[in-house]
DNA sequence: GAGTTCAGTTTCATCTGTCGAAACCGAGTT
DNA sequence: AACTCGGTTTCGACAGATGAAACTGAACTC
């Protein structure tokens, strides 16, 4: 049931490019072993994406970088194309539902960014920023996108020298074990004190994660009781999203 | 002379992407003209970049836009990647000096969108929240995006049947000469009552126009005098945003 | 309903652009 | 000096990309 008629030095390309994904920089040698091609091969392919401004090479590391490219046509990702904005409907139907706070939450580097939120509407809610950077370390969504992360950057995130002390790893390692069989983690008064939250994946066509969406609240009415009722239906909403993305 | 060993096939295909930085949408055949490439050859890329994601198909029109992959991406840019951060510092240098709210704009199809902006610290300012949308006929940087936009998104601004009336379509064009001519534009209560804007193009290393920056305040204090002053240091920090994505 | 047009798809023979092995270079290490 | 390990270049062989042309199928015209 093989794909259609593709062109093989464009396919390599973008999974060159893809590779970045995975880890923010890379050399010409940690790319050849990561997509299995020959060197020159890679070379050559990085000197094409370079030139058009898809990669770019960081002046000291002398490794390759995402370019300035990916910033300009994701700035012309049409209105209903952007995750952020496309997923903007379903999370408030979530929030409705639930009448919690919703975030979503993707991966960048060592570290997550939460690139939208619908806060809830009660008087006592938990506030989101969008935009504001957090630890995969601690919190739901941060334990969520290291358990279905690369075993890779799951490598690199617990040799992390920023690592925070009072997280012991084992457990750690233990509890995302217990995130990928349950296919959600919870989290209360990990990050922050006085909010609990649960969090489950959004996953891309190839089965890799793109994103995690959060539920979070005041533990008082956040309990776990309520978290576990929650599941079902935020579990739900992620699927919907899901979808959209993949068509 | 010319470029590098490189690969024709592979980068065809990111030329084709590319042209998604004109029009949101388009078809095979639109493609292989904009191209200048055989129907075939468009063919086999089209797939490839689909199969991986960068492209899909609208379900409706059956015609090409950007895929999740390009979100994908975009998500992982590292803090220093992102020009909306990327250019924060410089920003915040800008607002400093001149001491009214600095905003950056990316068109966005026919409209425009704010990607980052820094308040000025006065009591009396121009507030501008990140994410608003807004159109490309009126305000200063909405004619400076349209100003240096290839003339066939010019001709399909005009062509938008969303046009305001009350803007003259002769008058917009002798504006937008002006402004290529000038290398800024200014608006005075044009988009809004009671603000004024400077706005100056940021180019990205094709020289195609990536984004506009503006200075905008009160009419009060940013009169045309004013405005006159505040040029030469808003070119200046557009030429060192300029100078960054490009390395 | 025969004829026309146009976008998208497939075929196929041609030949060129891509590929990988191997050599090379230059900077660090031992 | 010998060795290692990135990155870069060379080069001959051949897979694979290419474009002309043919085909399909829908939409539109007369």
């Amino acid at each position: 049931m093989e794909g259609k008629k593709t062109v093989r030095a464009a396919e390599r390309a973008l999974d060159i490019l893809l590779c970045f994904t995975r880890q923010p920089e890379l050399s010409l040698t940690e790319i050849a072993r990561m997509t299995e091609l020959n060197k020159s091969t890679v070379y050559r392919l990085l000197a094409t994406l370079e030139e058009k401004g898809f990669l770019a090479r960081d002046a000291e590391t002398d490794k390759y970088r995402l370019g300035f490219r990916i910033w300009e046509l994701s700035a012309h990702l049409s209105r209903t194309d952007d995750p952020a904005l496309l997923f903007l409907p379903e999370m408030e139907r979530l929030r409705d539902k639930i009448e919690e706070t919703v975030s979503l939450y993707v991966r960048d580097g060592l570290e997550r960014i939460r690139v939208q939120a619908v806060e809830s509407l009660q008087a006592i809610r938990r506030v989101a920023p969008v935009g504001a950077r957090m630890p995969l370390s601690v919190g739901a969504a941060g334990k969520v996108l290291a358990a279905f992360a690369e075993p890779a950057v799951r490598a690199q995130i617990l040799a992390d020298p920023d690592w925070p002390e009072n997280v012991d790893k084992s457990d750690y390692l233990r509890q995302l074990d217990q995130i990928r069989r349950d296919g959600y983690a919870t989290s209360v008064e990990e990050r922050e004190a006085g909010t609990s939250a649960v969090s489950v994946p959004i996953f891309g066509r190839n089965g890799n994660i793109l994103a995690a969406l959060a539920v979070s609240g005041p533990v008082g009415r956040l309990t776990l009781e309520r978290m576990e009722e929650v599941v079902p239906h935020i579990i739900e909403a992620a699927g919907r999203m899901q979808k959209m993305l993949t068509n």
